[in-house]
DNA sequence: CTCATTGCAAAGGATTTGCACTAAT
DNA sequence: ATTAGTGCAAATCCTTTGCAATGAG
């Protein structure tokens, strides 16, 4: 993960960003994370740390961030958004428990394929794809599984 | 889709709701469009008709119609809700243009074999999934596209 | 008549923006 | 010194809620 933060500031130093102390630190809460965060839990993971970074930059250091390509913006449908460390990852998909929350990832090559296909069938130009699958995970198709980290029901729509 | 009207109509009666006409207006909006409707959109539609309906009444009302399973509700990240008319529809897939906006629906039952697989897979009991394939449709291909009807680019994360 | 619905306006949650102030280069 | 970034608060956008007035059964 250290080499993901450097990688940030050289990203910033080769776009003429000033490396600051909070650009860091959100890059260094996001990118150290193996989660799915929410703005919120970014704020709170960066209060705890005893150094605080206001909303607004957080919102414009995760801009940054997705823009050099080092983290990944997600949508699930919970009425808010979520990002993870691109971690130089290939497409890959989401399984999502209904019950917690949790969120598992997989890959699979064959919708890469598939998506282009079915894309070219309806002449569309296609440029990436979203499968999130929702379910019960095996934790909450035994007994009371545990509470979701943030947000409503993500028994999410669409 | 008169059908459809009588049997919101019914639905409301069979339990308790009274038949309204804010309610009946929304749903013959709702359910005669062949396209997925913003909140925004459908507002727009019944002020044109001369007989304009609360936001608050649109949204209860949608809850309803989305209960009673004569419309469904999508989330394509645009940071807003849109809704369709379930025409009784088997599950269906959405290729989503990023340009203008404009949606495709598609059927792949491969799909649905493929998910519940990758699911159990993972230990997930599958309740459903959503894909949306983001390109570009042939129309924005060649020239200008029209202007999307709604909402901010839908180049949608996730 | 009685109780649920309606519409307005206010409240809410997530995200963005304006602006005086502070820090990076 | 310059120029850009920061935090705060105010502003937006979509959606929900409180409540008095209204309408369905």
């Amino acid at each position: 993960m250290i080499a993901e933060i450097d990688a940030f500031r050289d990203y910033l130093r080769e776009h003429n960003l000033p490396v600051t102390a909070p650009r860091v630190a959100v890059a260094e809460v996001v990118l150290g994370s193996d989660r799915h965060l929410s703005v919120d839990e970014i704020a709170r993971a960066l209060a705890e740390r005893g150094a605080p970074v206001g909303t607004a930059t957080i919102y414009r250091t995760l801009d940054v961030l997705v823009r050099s390509g080092l983290a990944v913006e997600r949508d699930f449908g919970e009425g808010f958004r979520r990002y993870e460390p691109a971690r130089g990852a290939p497409q890959h998909e989401h399984l999502l428990c209904t019950v917690c929350g949790t969120v598992l990832e997989f890959r699979d090559e064959r919708l890469e394929r598939m998506t282009t296909l079915i894309a070219e069938g309806h002449r569309f130009a296609r440029q990436r794809h979203r499968l999130v699958i929702y379910g019960v995970c095996e934790r909450c198709q035994r007994g009371g599984g545990r509470v979701a980290e943030r947000g409503s029901s993500p028994g999410a729509p669409g």
